[in-house]
DNA sequence: GCCACAAGTTAAGCTGCCTGAACAGAGTTG
DNA sequence: CAACTCTGTTCAGGCAGCTTAACTTGTGGC
């Protein structure tokens, strides 16, 4: 099947993550996870909790007994982990590495954290750790990267071992104007008519 | 609203991001679109096309008129060179960068190409360029990576800067046997009972 | 022991995205 | 022009995740 079929085939999905990230959380903060607990953290519906919880179950990654607590099971808690230590190594490097504001780092970090493998976030680890490493050639690299122009600054067509025939910086960011890229060619269409 | 609610409010979701860049290949390749190319092309049904060109129709990405052909409209064209710009940095960046297997590369890059923003995403050209060219300190730097060991090698407590009290390669990878980590907690889990 | 209230559950309904079956438009062939 | 074939549409239905409304359980006060 293609990959891009498989997005609803991940072993959690984007909400799955979210809750088993709060009741692994609330456990930790206060030792026991009442579905209201949950609720309130994810601002939303206790009915919603209760149905998210069933299908937990049912995938074997929590333990909830009727108006009773909840429990992550090993592979529960196992997952619950490895999405907030993505999350972790992903904002990290976003904001450390990549230098972008921190609440662009955490809102991206937020909407991958669950879907990229590990052996691409451990690669993403070793890679943020040796760039903030005292290595020389690390301090150097920094030093150089910051200093360096923006992406393609050097561009003409098949200079760059990055772009193909085309700017990868022209569609990735088109020229700016206020208002976005969208609003700005909503505005042409507009215009034209 | 908490960040993870908003997963469902980008400007498109995963199945549309697709669908976009469908008719925008096909376009490319042969000229004009049809609804079963892009049915053959997905690999989804023909009426799953229809209804989710409507869909698109309706939030201005795309025109269709009944039993013709379907065209791209400026932002439709936008939003589906901009995932693809995303693919294509996200792919040289996760295999040529981190030299994860191509395979992983794509199919993580497909998870999240439609998710990444703007500015991350041109952060993360700049260094992948960067890292790529000539220049001398990318050179050095290239090869000490390479030869550094894994993350976290010379980890104690509070000696990483990345990890926090916890060291984040474990729980991002904790040690493989075969089978994957899941199958490994379930078979401990099984021989408990 | 009984009642009130907080906490949780079920039920019904919504949207998004998919499917298969049945129907409708368009073109080709005789 | 009739029939056959392609292509595309509509319709009914399913699953995930959410909502609100109505109901059930468990518990503390008196």
């Amino acid at each position: 099947m293609e990959t891009w079929k498989r997005f609803g085939e991940k072993e959690v999905s984007h909400s799955m993550a979210h809750y088993l990230q709060a009741v692994a959380a609330l456990k930790d903060e206060k030792g026991f996870v009442r579905v209201g607990d949950v609720a309130d953290r994810l601002g939303v519906s206790k009915s919603g909790v209760t149905s998210m919880l069933r299908s937990l179950h049912t995938r074997g990654y929590v333990d909830h007994e009727r108006y009773g607590c909840v429990e992550l099971t090993a592979i529960g808690r196992m997952l619950a982990e490895r999405t907030e230590s993505n999350r972790r190594v992903l904002t990290v490097f976003l904001s450390d590495i990549l230098s972008v504001p921190e609440a662009v780092a955490a809102e991206d970090a937020c909407m991958i954290e669950h879907l990229v493998s590990p052996q691409v976030m451990l690669e993403m680890l070793r890679l943020t750790s040796f760039m903030q490493s005292p290595h020389p050639t690390a301090v150097a690299f920094r030093e150089a990267f910051k200093a360096s122009p923006g992406a393609c600054a050097h561009h003409s067509p098949g200079t760059c071992d990055v772009c193909g025939p085309s700017c990868l910086r022209d569609s990735l960011f088109p020229p700016a104007r206020a208002g976005g890229v969208l609003q700005q060619i909503a505005l042409e269409e507009d215009s034209e008519a």
